[in-house]
DNA sequence: ACTAGCCCCTGGGAGC
DNA sequence: TGCTCCCAGGGGCTAG
């Protein structure tokens, strides 16, 4: 489940090892992007085709992240997007199982797509037209974005409808968080996850813009979470799963000081949110 | 136009 | 031990 911070770890290490190297050879069994049968994704066998005649000898110039989408900058004018979904890595040149897609670059290492549960999705598009493409367009302000502040955020956020982790993990509102981190940032504000997102306060709101940020950085110290599936481009495992207050933690005592809450489990928006009943204070 | 809920998958864990 | 059932959750899609 790579959220931004996980997606943040692969970019960086991509841009560390595959910048300037070629693209030699695109492989793929077609078995991935499960849920793209009649759209542009190489799961269809003539989007491969042209997707491989885009992609072979290509130079990669450079590589980005939105939301939790790479993008990855070939030097005849297009860009690869991929979005990992659930159980999605990037990993270079390293043995994985589930592999689905293989690129073979010019120092004959390869950069391999594995996707145990086959959700992730592959497309390509012409650089310049990013910016109105389908799975770019629709985001909001990535919330790492050194140009979202405070202000801007309490703005994107407090008219939506819906309770607040449901909003908060509305790509279209902020881009890059999911279920474990909205988790994790109510928890450490104070907000109850079914909170109405304008009966929160403006203050209230500042405090969480500035939790989900420490707590994203920290994060990708920590080299994103790897309580699920997600590896680095070294199949490597992050460290962010050790240090959750309240995600995966149902039925345990709050560890918040001086709380002695019981951390609840409940669907929220057809995911399971943990949150403490106790200090978490619900807005409406 | 909006939204709740289903669906795409498969490994792992719980329960029997 | 081995079988069955349920769960994980991003996000596209559809029915209401």
């Amino acid at each position: 489940m790579p959220e931004l911070p996980e997606v943040h770890t692969t970019v960086k290490g991509l841009k560390k090892f595959i910048i300037g190297k070629t693209i030699k050879s695109v492989w793929s069994d077609f078995h991935i992007g499960a849920k793209y049968n009649n759209k542009e994704n190489i799961k269809n066998e003539s989007y491969l085709k042209k997707f491989k005649e885009l992609v072979e000898g290509t130079r990669i110039k450079s590589a980005e992240r939105i939301g939790k989408n790479i993008l990855i900058h070939l030097n005849n004018k297009h860009s690869i997007i991929i979005h990992m979904k659930m159980t999605g890595n990037l990993v270079y040149d390293k043995e994985v199982k589930f592999v689905h897609l293989k690129f073979t670059l010019s120092n004959n290492k390869k950069l391999i797509l594995s996707d145990m549960r086959k959700f992730a999705s592959i497309t390509i598009s012409p650089t310049i037209e990013l910016q109105n493409h389908e799975r770019i367009s629709k985001l909001g302000v990535d919330a790492l974005d050194p140009k979202l502040t405070s202000k801007k955020f309490f703005e994107c956020l407090y008219n939506k409808r819906g309770p607040i982790k449901s909003v908060l993990m509305d790509q279209e509102s902020i881009a890059g968080l999911g279920n474990i981190y909205t988790d994790e940032i109510l928890w450490e504000s104070g907000v109850h996850p079914l909170s109405h997102p304008d009966k929160i306060p403006e203050t209230k709101y500042k405090e969480i813009f500035k939790v989900m940020k420490k707590i994203l950085h920290f994060s990708i110290k920590q080299g994103g979470d790897s309580k699920s599936d997600y590896r680095n481009i070294f199949g490597e495992k992050g460290n962010f799963q050790n240090f959750h207050k309240v995600y995966g933690r149902k039925s345990k005592k709050c560890p918040k000081r001086g709380c002695s809450g019981i951390i609840k489990r409940q669907t929220i928006g057809g995911r399971s949110a943990h949150f403490c009943p106790k200090h978490q204070i619900m807005y409406k």
